[in-house]
DNA sequence: AGCTAATCGAGACGGTACGTCGAGTCTTCTC
DNA sequence: GAGAAGACTCGACGTACCGTCTCGATTAGCT
């Protein structure tokens, strides 16, 4: 199950010699058919039957490629994921600055993001009985927007904007799990949000000052 | 569809007088029969008819209560959640004590309980399409956990120990949203990690500095 | 279950004195309710909440009175049967002139009566697993029939047209199964068919030689 | 619904090329399970989930081979009646010498036979209303049985044992209508009772004097 | 009049079968 | 060999029906 890892969503292609290889064009297409069927349908009402007469595929290819449904639209949600963002921060000289760039750089969300969340969340549900496919949405969708944030983080510390010695690993997870209630909640993510997420939280633990130094007793 | 939101899990009683009534005692069979059943084997290997045979009720006695399996999943969980903890959090006398008091008030998890987290972040999935059982969702499980944490806040701010201005309206969704990661992470959900999040983001955020004097830029 | 072979279709009124007698009206409504279901839907696809339902009777009711929905069915039969027919044929004074009155009192067959043949079909089917059903339709039903021919029959031998000595025992059932085998044809049973039965078949039979003085060979 | 009519008991092979194409095997597997059930349990408590488990097979080739339980029944009894005899008589030079070749050919019922009589009686009533499956059992059932008597008579006619010009058309009705009747009645159809139909109503009827010269009165 | 008991309509109950549908595998033929 | 097509097993789904049981409300006879 090494496909979620893999930059490349089809899997090892085992003797590229002998037979007829496969046929590039198909992963992309039963990719395609897969988020659509998931947007209209959502998880659980999506079958494979549907997806492969949609890409106009038989069901063995599709097999052939993924090993179960749940891989498949996990990668379907990977290649989404990937195709809309350019998740890199552009360094603007000051924490602030970096954060507002990053606001502006946020996508609109259309309707079919907003299905698409859905779905991602569904599919993050479903996994959780399944350690592996946890794992690969993990490293594939929040490891992704973790290293994003922490870019930023890490330039500010560099500035000197914050100080040195703070532990900032929760903060991403603050952030995406912020989104991630949103998400449950079936409420937007819009910028007017983030802003606040930023304003009201972010900014005032990293440049507050270090409550550490007096912590909770413990036991 | 009215049921998720009722205290009562049971639905309308539609003419009280003519025919046999229902009797109280399988909604309560049934929904413990679909607890266990969902600790033993998840969401999706939950079959109805196990839940039948496990209540020792007729699937019909089930349908007619609940029109699918998942509405009777969330009925199940919602009761879960209500008979798991009363939820209120002493008055210490300060804000660090409250949250001492409520870390050491909270219960050890166990195996059941992590499956049940599992399951319940697969029904918040499911219901991502379905927006009335999103919000009964919402209702009953996010809710409850808010305005414990918000009781909390709100006594700091009357003690004097928090800024009467701020707005602390993120403060609990944060507290939650990291939670939920941790579920979808398939991470425990310990004091350990508990104390670090009060720690390193809830306190300097309420006894920081107030950061909303210098924005960031709106455009 | 000795429903059946009561004239009246109610059963036993154990206890004359205490408490509220059964309405009598009941009996006849759940009578033609099944009558009518059956009719409309056959015997299979013909509930016994509908039959309750059309009669405006709970199913208690029926259950108190009938133990099966076979049982129902066939006591809604025999009212039928009873129902339409005088079934005695008048003493013409001949073997012939008896059998054309019998023609000329036959009813004609309107669509329901087709209707209800296929019925009392499917019911001695249904019934050929249930012996105490089935003795009950053969009392009922083939015994009405058997004897009306053996009425004309015995006078036929009083009068001297048929030889004394022969069996004729074989000869009703001749005529009732012909028509068995065309209500399962799902061909009508109409005096042209009835005229042909007994002049190619009956009289032939009756009047003609008998062949038994050289039976066939015997083992 | 053209399935009764064919020979062969599987429906139409709508694109003999593509797919992969339906196993025989299971044709026939099914028809046997079926049948087996139907004598052990009778129609009605005879399951389609047995059956699918008796031929090791899913429902799901079930119901693609047949639209429901009745008409798969119905072609587990023609599979039956057709695997049963070759139904010849041989011809011995005689009208009742072939009658005496026939009963002595009559295989003895044993018990299934009894039990399938049954079924199959059961069969043709749920058939009642749906007259192409009842025109199915007709031609498969009935006519087998007809024509093989009618082979008899007319071996007959072309000897001189019977006069040319008699209308013979009821005699194998009449007959096979006393063994439906025997059947309805839960009496065995053994050959007694087919010698006796044979001497008191068969032969008196073809070899006695032609009674249609004086036919009774027509209006 | 009160008491007792069986009735009534209504409808919930346990159980069981129905016919459908989905996942993942296998098998045919064609390219 | 890969490809489309579609049959295969397995198992859950939600529905419908049977015959029973339980409500509150009648409706008699008996005290």
């Amino acid at each position: 199950m090494t496909a979620f890892t893999d930059t490349d969503p089809q899997h090892v292609d085992p003797s590229p010699g002998r037979g007829r290889p496969r046929d590039p064009n198909l992963d992309a297409a039963i990719l395609h058919a897969a988020l659509e069927g998931l947007i209209e349908h959502g998880y659980d009402r999506l079958s494979m039957d549907e997806i492969a007469v949609r890409a106009q595929v038989g069901k063995g290819a599709v097999y052939r490629r993924w090993p179960s449904k749940a891989e498949l639209v996990v990668d379907a949600i990977v290649m989404w994921r990937l195709a809309r963002s350019p998740v890199a921060v552009p360094d603007t000289g000051s924490l602030r600055g970096d954060f507002d760039a990053a606001l502006e750089a946020m996508p609109d969300m259309d309707e079919a993001d907003g299905a698409m969340f859905a779905v991602l969340l569904g599919l993050l549900t479903a996994a959780s009985r399944d350690s592996e496919l946890t794992a690969a949405l993990d490293a594939n969708l929040l490891e992704l927007a973790r290293s994003t944030i922490r870019d930023v983080l890490e330039r500010a510390v560099r500035r000197g904007e914050i100080e040195p010695g703070r532990d900032l690993s929760l903060v991403p997870d603050m952030m995406i799990g912020l989104n991630l209630l949103r998400i449950v909640a079936g409420q937007p993510i819009d910028r007017e949000f983030f802003r606040r997420v930023i304003d009201d939280l972010v900014l005032p633990v990293l440049l507050g000052p270090d409550q550490t130094t007096t912590p909770s007793k413990r036991e």
